[in-house]
DNA sequence: CCAATTATTGGAAGCGCTTCCCGAATAGCC
DNA sequence: GGCTATTCGGGAAGCGCTTCCAATAATTGG
């Protein structure tokens, strides 16, 4: 078995209380005793028990994350920066998966009742008032990413305003005929970037037509975000119109994926018959040359991440909600016209 | 404060064993008794606290999983399947991640000492001899995953024969000059499919030029297995041999990524002038029409963590070092050969 | 040299639970 | 009815730690 506190005590010929003052180095104890003690530890190869710290400190040192589990690559990436900007710290990582959107409550009350983190990220998740309330009652600080409510920390993507740039760059490039390909409209994401594409086209005086418009079935409260559902929205696309739109607003990457997968068995070419704008910016956008809206994901989990262990700590007061701007990155999918916005790559 | 045990206790009019039993459903207690306890643990929104059960029940209900975060979509949808898998039982996952592989020693110092957990998938990382026997003399199982230890349990891919059917795949097409990109050497999977590489020449009596295959360089203990230094690979392919082979077997899907991307900047043609195979099928390998040896990635995690449950409860004794098949999937890289091997797809 | 501080230390109490031991209550049996 | 089994419930002990309080030892100033 392993050495305990008490272990270390005998050993050492101190009492309890002094042996957790030498480890958790309390200013309250003789230099040359915490020597000694250490010594005996690590003679002993005493370790403290995380557990039984968390209990008596009140304090678990540990950080849930809530994750839509893995229905989409731009989760993955954001974990990525999540786990990363954690390492720094001393916090240990709990996954709490939820497995269909729409039943994110059974994971959200497990959280909630099983006290194991000192916060919590939330991640594409949307919390209705009365979990947003239960969080605030039990005083556990939360961080919000890709969502919003009024009541919590979130940092998110400024959707509407990124759908225009994007919608913008395909008008700025000539086309007139624009469709878009969105997420089902049951995820607030989706509708923003909806919004966005619309005011881009009114405000430049282009009429869309709504057989352009194809919004991607919810399967397993999963909103349609990726490939398979771009895949198919696609293939409707090119199914419903006899005449397609030369150009091509996609919600997110992946989608897109699956719209130029469809597309190439169409023998619709890209970009020459249609010009095609993606939204995220997730690390295989890059490998097949996809134009798209960057979402600046890494950032987006550290500020989180930093946010949450500010309100950890206590630091931090006040509303917090952070919109980050998503950035219009060129590549090959609208054509070559490498310039139009120079972004430097790695 | 939320209620703890004692407020049901008074509330209820009984002693704290007795809500012990009432909500373990201990078969020690009147039924009535028990409804009555429940039902006032219900309004006191009664929740046990999970810390302070693994404490008194030695016994964390937590799985930690080390993976090395994350330089590869295979580790991604490895956790995928492992999440999943888990998510019929009621342990939690909590997550360490190595963010160099020659550091994993620090992480796995940390799943040692802090004992927060009841059992240890270790994913992709070598184990020596000495955290072995660490982990053997905690009494802590232990289940590897894409690598192999003689006194652990693991699960791996057929790497040497996985390889040696993609090689064999571009032989019997008639492919003669055939090359290999492989990831850094310091890497056991990387050994062996190039082991199993050289077999199939070997055996079918085909010379290999050394200068068409290219071991990526590790970075950061990467091992190479990634997009960047496949597209490095494939440059340095091209640029040091007047003649290319005419086909390439890449150890990786990802590296097998940057190798089009390389590819179609020089203007080399895939499958007309080079055919591909890769290794691993990660989602992404559909997407791009990739030949490749399919790992059945979600079947390993699912495994590793029935195996290791039934660890946990004592169930299983006796080694286990299940060997799993990777099975040859025929895409476009390597030439419109539909029907060579018919594979089912959604 | 002495009172007043101040620096150290020991260890009980407490974190919220499980579990074991023991007594009370009830049931079963002749 | 009396006696033994059985069932049920109470609560102390214990999981391994932190922390607070009181006690002791070492210093300081005069």
């Amino acid at each position: 078995m392993a050495a305990t506190i008490y272990d270390v005590a005998k050993k050492a010929g101190v009492g309890i209380g002094t042996v957790s003052r030498a480890i958790n180095n309390s200013p309250q104890i003789n230099p040359s005793t915490k020597d000694r003690i250490l010594g005996v530890a690590r003679e002993l190869n005493y370790q403290p028990h995380a557990l039984a710290q968390s209990l008596a400190r009140k304090k678990t040192f540990t950080i849930a994350s809530v994750v839509p589990f893995f229905t989409n690559y731009f989760f993955i990436e954001l974990l990525r920066s999540v786990q990363h900007a954690l390492s720094r710290s001393n916090y240990d990582l709990i996954l709490y998966s939820v497995d269909r959107m729409d039943r994110s409550d059974t994971t959200l009350e497990r959280v909630l009742s099983e006290r194991r983190s000192d916060g919590v990220l939330i991640i594409s998740i949307g919390l209705n008032d009365a979990y947003a309330g239960k969080f605030i009652a039990a005083n556990i600080p939360v961080v919000l990413i890709d969502h919003m409510h009024f009541q919590i920390d979130s940092i998110a993507i400024a959707n509407r305003e990124g759908a225009y740039s994007a919608t913008e760059h395909l008008i700025a490039l000539g086309h007139q005929r624009i469709g878009m390909i969105d997420g089902h409209l049951s995820s607030y994401p989706a509708i923003l970037r909806l919004e966005g594409f619309k005011k881009a086209m009114l405000e430049h005086n282009l009429v869309f037509d709504d057989r352009h418009l194809i919004i991607c079935d919810a399967q397993a409260g999963e909103h349609g975000f990726n490939e398979v559902a771009g895949y198919l929205a696609m293939k409707r696309l090119i199914a419903q119109n006899d005449i397609l739109p030369t150009a091509l607003f996609v919600a997110s990457d992946v989608q897109a994926l699956g719209v130029m997968r469809a597309a190439k068995e169409a023998g619709v070419r890209i970009p020459e018959d249609i010009a095609l704008v993606g939204f995220d910016d997730i690390e295989f956008a890059k490998f097949v040359g996809l134009t798209t809206m960057r979402q600046p994901i890494a950032m987006m989990g550290q500020m989180a991440v930093e946010r949450l262990l500010e309100r950890i700590h206590g630091d931090q007061q006040g509303d917090f909600h952070h919109k980050l701007k998503a950035e219009l990155i060129v590549r090959e999918t609208c054509g070559s016209r490498k310039g139009f916005h120079v972004q430097a790559e790695s």
